[in-house]
DNA sequence: GGGGAGAGATGCCGC
DNA sequence: GCGGCATTTCTCCCC
């Protein structure tokens, strides 16, 4: 027990990435506050001070602070501190301490979100509706911001929003706030609202034909060439 | 090189968690489509066959798959899939595996959530106004649900709105919904909208007050009880 | 299993 | 720094 503590207390010190695995009881004091009995479980200590502590099932850690955390160990407990949270993990017994300076310089790109959805509507507008000519996309106003504006073919002004999964209630009211917005800001009455999502709940579906709003099917878009590369390389193994 | 996919191999078959750190390239492809280029990782294989890639810096995983994976080892390369997602990690260099059989009975106590903020005002109806009465708590209607609501003192009906930390845009239009809801179901046109929170964004506060709706500043509940019987206790080292 | 909404949400970008 | 919003959100609850 004492030789585990001490490995920790080695590597805090140390500008490296550390897995341990301990038996330990947790508690938590900041945003919310909680408390996690006696077990068994994998902690993270990464070089930027950001430490998980997660248990041997689940995708979520069960408690965390993120960088910028201060730790002090004192007897067997330690204290991670940042400017308004402290998290304390008292270790009943340390299985094994893993500790390595990792190197990393690479950033995760990134295929399919909304952001990618709307540049495809903006650069296809035919894929919203015949006609439809966009004007402007991510508009800022003061009551959110807008992913796709323009006019249709019979050149009233509307309101796209995005979703890239299934369109909810949310969606809805998010969208109704742009055309009213917009209907305000441009003194026009008649303003369209269209929300383009793979797919829509019955609810989110009913609210908008309440409203008088539009639903326009469209898949997120997605670049296949990597994985094909990708998969080339694989088939050599 | 060969030694460490083993390693990894070995443990693919026991039902157990594991940290592995080592060099390599990772590729997604499911919800959306990612590729990460080669660089030192920490990746953590857990019992459940939840799995997760870390790299050495911030507090979220890069990539990840959830419970119910079925894993491959095909050469140097570990395939991970589910029903509809793939993560094909690529391993350059292995540096180190630990895993370990660990055992957890316990779930995590917390405190201080929106349910129970909503609970502490359904108990103390004056926090929200003096002489407010509660009607119901979590009610459900078509166009979502409601966290409480009741009479105010001069008897006109009311909706609340509860958020643990600053209100937002999206809060006041939830709010709407609500109370646009309850006029209609219950034929009352002046239905009062209520949005209880410690804090309101400046946009959201206009918004509220547009629709004649009204701010109650209410802090979420906490429990320190527990917390200071740890500290009594921690005070022994 | 799907819908609706909270979360210690997190992270990103813009003002 | 806060505000607004997407996220491979995740998770829970309830139909």
């Amino acid at each position: 027990m004492k030789r585990g503590v001490e490995l920790i207390r080695e590597l805090l010190d140390s500008k490296r990435t550390a897995a341990i695995m301990a038996n330990c009881s947790v508690s938590y004091n900041g945003r919310a506050k909680s408390y996690l009995e006696k077990g068994d479980r994998l902690i993270v200590i990464k070089a930027d001070s950001t430490i998980l502590v997660h248990q041997p099932a689940g995708s979520n850690p069960i408690n965390y602070m993120k960088q910028d955390t201060q730790f002090v160990l004192e007897g067997n407990v330690l204290h991670a501190r940042n400017a308004k949270e402290f998290l304390d993990i008292e270790f009943h017994e340390v299985y094994s301490v893993l500790a390595r300076d990792l190197k990393d310089g690479h950033e995760l790109e990134i295929h399919g979100t909304e952001r990618q959805m709307s540049d495809m509507l903006y650069s296809n507008p035919e894929m919203i509706e015949k006609g439809f000519k966009p004007l402007s996309r991510e508009e800022h106003t003061k009551y959110g911001f807008i992913d796709l504006f323009g006019y249709d073919s019979s050149g009233r002004l509307a309101v796209v929003e995005c979703k890239r999964y299934s369109a909810t209630l949310d969606a809805v009211t998010q969208l109704r706030r742009y055309v009213e917005k917009i209907a305000s800001v441009k003194g026009v009455s008649a303003v369209r609202g269209i929300l383009a999502a793979p797919n829509i709940s019955p609810n989110a579906k009913k609210m908008l034909e309440d409203y008088g709003y539009s639903y326009c099917r469209v898949e997120p878009p997605k670049h296949y060439e990597r994985h094909k590369k990708d998969q080339a390389s694989l088939d050599n193994f």
